[in-house]
RNA sequence: GGUGGCGUAGCCAAGUGGCCAAAGGCGACGGAUUGCAAAUCCGUUUAUCCUCGGUUCGAAUCCGAGCGCCACCUCCA
């Protein structure tokens, strides 16, 4: 089955194949974190996102090379090319130096990912750790004539590249009538922006290199162009981002490759909506105010807060999932509570299935068959329409909720829809110690005798030690609940 | 002011010309089960698909106008 996806190149949705037609083999570079701070829950959806893509991918028998960025250097406080370098000010906030700021982000971000059960990418890549390939690409840029000179930098001239506004889709005379931007002086071009920026000469900047026009430090965007082109080769399937990065970020990627290779760098460009958070304004108000989440604003949630509050990260990702990803999402302690009900049901649902199916065979009867394939393919269609998650959930619990087929079957078929959804649906439960064991057995027999209070009260002392008890007809389930 | 998008049940959210008297989830209600719970199962519930006009044999889906909301046009996923 052909598989779909939404191209902001072009802006509608086309099949996706390789670049090379015979090949299986798909590079995916996705933008990874300013560490300069947490991630929110909303730079989190798109890492969810991406994930789903990389997953659908597979599932489809792809081998995904995928490339993320670790940005450590150069992400300026304002888009003008003269606001401040994002990492040095926080590490001035934090009395760290920049390293170490970069470090502790970049840690805490890998371990959101790893609790959203995000597939870590093949290959990580830190902008300071690729200067040279930056600078080389500057100096082909150099070469073609398309750079120029400040007082403060090296530039790009997006005049002498035609297919500038192509991909913004940009209408440059309103850009210029709005002109609100105080450009750098000397600036060609409104839209222009730096490759190299050099040290202010006042102050000593923690992260600085030598480079052919002055100690300094790279653009913001070149580093994607530089460190995607070193792994993932001159041109490339897929690349991704939030789609505030389509405007800016992702046009000067592309003009800063395209100038200088005069070829198709990226052929499918993905990009995630925004979650905004429903923002219970003063008690007076009855209405709360949408807001877009930013990580430099007040209304900033972490994964952290949610745990905090009580919600699963795992839940987080089944909130998101139930909504496109090209669709904006708000965020509500309501909309999550109920989220995580659903997935606690899910669960709960997939929990009784596996039980059921570790009793039966492990060859699935041959009548079986094409109704498992009614479902893989009822699933596959909707994952590969661009993918449509929501839809797939819907099939899920579809299946979960048919009983024409054994538990053995339907269960191999949630597992591997799980490979896509990764919401970790058939995880084992964790061994039940000994001694919780044993106030069990001792609640049994009080049970035996109708010793109520006595079995109530062992229910309530384990529940206490974090496992929830559950009478059942084949005997008592155990299921941990912290 | 300019640009893009959205408006589907109490809430969240798919669907974008006939398969829709509209998927799925959450909630609510009734029942089965249970010592009580929880979970599960069965059933029920609520939609003139924002409004008005048009195109069409046929519209939630296309077109026009209006109203409302969101995002982008500093940084931001």
């Amino acid at each position: 089955m052909s598989l779909v996806l939404y191209n902001t190149m072009g802006r509608q949705k086309m099949e996706f194949f390789p670049i090379a037609a015979s090949s299986d083999s798909v590079g995916m570079y996705t933008c990874g974190p300013t560490v300069y701070n947490y991630a929110h829950i909303g730079n989190l959806r798109t890492y969810v996102f991406e994930d789903i893509l990389k997953r659908t991918l597979i599932y489809n028998g792809y081998q995904v090379k995928h490339v993320m960025n670790i940005t450590d250097v150069g992400h300026l406080t304002d888009d003008a090319d003269q606001g401040e370098d994002k990492m040095e000010v926080r590490a001035q906030k934090e009395q760290e130096t920049v390293w170490q700021i970069a470090e502790k982000y970049t840690k805490a971000f890998q371990s959101d990912m790893l609790e959203l059960n995000i597939l870590p990418p093949d290959i990580w890549c830190k902008a300071t750790d690729h200067i040279q390939e930056q600078i080389a690409w500057i100096q082909k840029l150099e070469q073609k004539g398309i750079t120029y000179r400040l007082a403060d930098g090296i530039y790009f001239d997006t005049a002498r590249f035609p297919r500038y506004r192509e991909f913004a889709q940009l209408d440059m005379e309103n850009l210029m009538a709005g002109a609100r931007v105080e450009m750098v002086a000397g600036k060609r071009n409104p839209t222009d922006f730096a490759l190299w920026k050099f040290s202010p000469e006042n102050q000593k900047r923690q992260m600085e290199w030598d480079s052919p026009w002055g100690k300094g430090f790279p653009g913001w965007h070149i580093e994607c162009s530089a460190m995607s082109v070193r792994y993932l080769g001159e041109q490339f399937e897929i690349h991704c981002g939030g789609i505030d990065h389509v405007r800016v970020h992702h046009t000067n990627e592309v003009s800063q490759v395209e100038a200088v290779t005069e070829k198709t760098w990226v052929k499918y460009w993905l990009h995630g909506e925004f979650l905004n958070i429903a923002e219970p304004k003063l008690a007076t108000e009855t209405k709360p105010e949408e807001k877009k989440m930013s990580k430099s604003g007040d209304n900033f949630l972490r994964l952290q807060l949610l745990k905090d509050k009580g919600f699963q990260p795992l839940a987080y990702r089944y909130f998101l999932l139930q909504a496109h990803y090209r669709k904006q999402l708000v965020y509500s302690t309501e909309a999550m509570g109920a989220a995580q009900r659903g997935f606690i049901n899910l669960r709960n649902k997939v929990s009784d299935l596996k039980q059921g199916a570790e009793k039966s065979p492990v060859e699935i009867a041959k009548q079986e068959k094409p109704m498992q394939e009614k479902f893989k393919q009822a699933f596959l269609q909707a994952i590969n329409d661009d993918l449509n998650m929501p839809a797939a959930l819907a099939v899920l619990s579809k299946l979960l909720d048919d009983n024409t087929m054994s538990s053995r079957a339907a269960f191999d078929l949630v597992c591997d829809f799980d490979r896509v959804a990764g919401l970790n649906l058939a995880a084992t439960e964790t061994a039940v110690p000994v001694e919780i064991q044993e106030l069990i057995t001792e609640r049994q027999a009080a049970r035996k005798q109708k010793n109520w209070q006595e079995a109530d009260a062992i229910r309530q002392k384990l529940l206490d030690a974090g496992y929830e008890l559950l009478d059942s007809k084949d005997g008592v389930k155990v299921k941990k609940i912290r």
